[in-house]
DNA sequence: ACCTGAACACCGTTCAAGT
DNA sequence: ACCTGAACACCGTTCAAGT
């Protein structure tokens, strides 16, 4: 007797294994239960089947990572980056990512494992392909682009760091307002600056502070830009 | 028979285990043999014992990793950051981390998993209170300081997921050329900027580039700042 | 107080055997 | 061609037993 039922010739059953499935499964578990719990075998427990199935599919757990990344990125490249202007474009490309990241935090710790290959090629063309109709001169165009995208990188990375700490669910107004308690607490004589700064750190907005070093950074290569191109994008 | 040799009351015999040492074999693992090589078992056949004395002066992996990681971001702060103007040591105090980095690739990564209490206070004071020395307001320090930190992470994050991918010793230029290899070869229609980008990959200089980043957000910055402040620091 | 090393629980990955 | 699930190698961590 066959397992299928109403399936034809060259027909998968709805339920059949793939990459694709796969990969869903993969980003199900990471969202709702963390990066911990992302194993062969829970993989194959949702998707039940045997833990060895998902390396007919999938090479090994780096491929699944990136590509449940590049899903990610993708999907924020297509949905955000069509604001007015180009400098808008920009802003909007990267509080995508910030959003992004923030509903799936795991996101922000595997580009910081380098998908040289499949997620970092969609961000630099995101932003950098805005910063050239920002009319940013081509000898500025790598420099400019790396800037951005290291930073959205480096927010990225630790708003992961912060979702791992305080897993799942749990609130961020708590976990920073610890943060701040233990800044408060350091060497006066040595941590002065980061003594001062800890109030802050419980009630300030991360998107917004998020937002505001992109402009730093834009405002950076603006003012670098020939006069020309400064009225807001060529034509 | 005691196996201590001329070992006198309250004294430690010269090799007897302690988290400093701990600390430092586990550093020399890193470094020579890259992340995936420090193991309890190779650490402990390192400091000829067993895996579980070493938990009796660290608590697990995590707290292992973020002492390391503190050990060298602490050198960096005392070592760099005394250049000429503020300006000078923020872009000092950033190179002190690159290079650091670059020698001890295993610590971006690390700090992308918040050492919210260890290192990130540190990386922090060296650079806020220099933003601070450049005149930057206090409503100003926060964005600012957050700013230049995140890209320096970012880059740091890059820099360890490289070096994972081209084992400790293998030359960086070879990995880059595979890259814009890659690179040049995607889809025209989707990533033509990525494209045109690809030729400057290969040669590019990455500490020259990180500092061109840092350049644009001090540049960022200093376009906020105060009259008052413009001319190089206050007194 | 500090060290030893076997044991436990768990993981990524492989592979002979099935369909 | 694709799936099953036991087995392998390895890891972080624990802990009873030593000194």
């Amino acid at each position: 007797m066959r397992m299928a039922s109403g399936t034809q010739r060259g027909e998968r059953r709805a339920d059949a294994l793939s990459k694709r499935r796969i990969v869903e499964a993969a980003i199900a578990i990471l969202d709702a239960e963390g990066e911990r719990a992302l194993t062969f075998r829970a993989l194959a427990a949702r998707l039940a089947t045997g833990s060895g199935a998902i390396y007919w599919h999938v090479a090994n757990k780096d491929e699944l990572l990136a590509a449940a990344t590049d899903d990610v990125i993708a999907r924020v490249m297509t949905d955000a980056g069509d604001g007015t202007g180009p400098r808008e474009a920009v802003r909007a490309i990267a509080l995508g990512m910030f959003d992004a990241i923030d509903v799936h935090p795991w996101v922000g710790a595997q580009l910081s494992r380098a998908p040289w290959l499949t997620a970092m090629p969609r961000i630099f063309e995101g932003i950098g392909s805005r910063l050239q109709a920002l009319g940013v001169p081509e000898e500025a165009w790598f420099d400019s682009t790396s800037a951005l995208v290291n930073y959205v990188l480096g927010v990225a990375g630790q708003n992961a760091a912060n979702a791992r700490l305080h897993g799942p669910g749990t609130d961020r107004a708590a976990f920073l307002g610890a943060i701040a308690e233990q800044w408060e607490r350091l060497d006066a004589a040595r941590y002065p600056f980061v003594r001062r700064l800890a109030g802050r750190l419980a009630d300030h907005d991360d998107r917004e502070q998020f937002l505001a070093g992109i402009d730093l950074i834009l405002t950076g290569i603006e003012a670098a830009l020939p006069d020309r191109a400064r009225q807001g994008g060529h034509v």
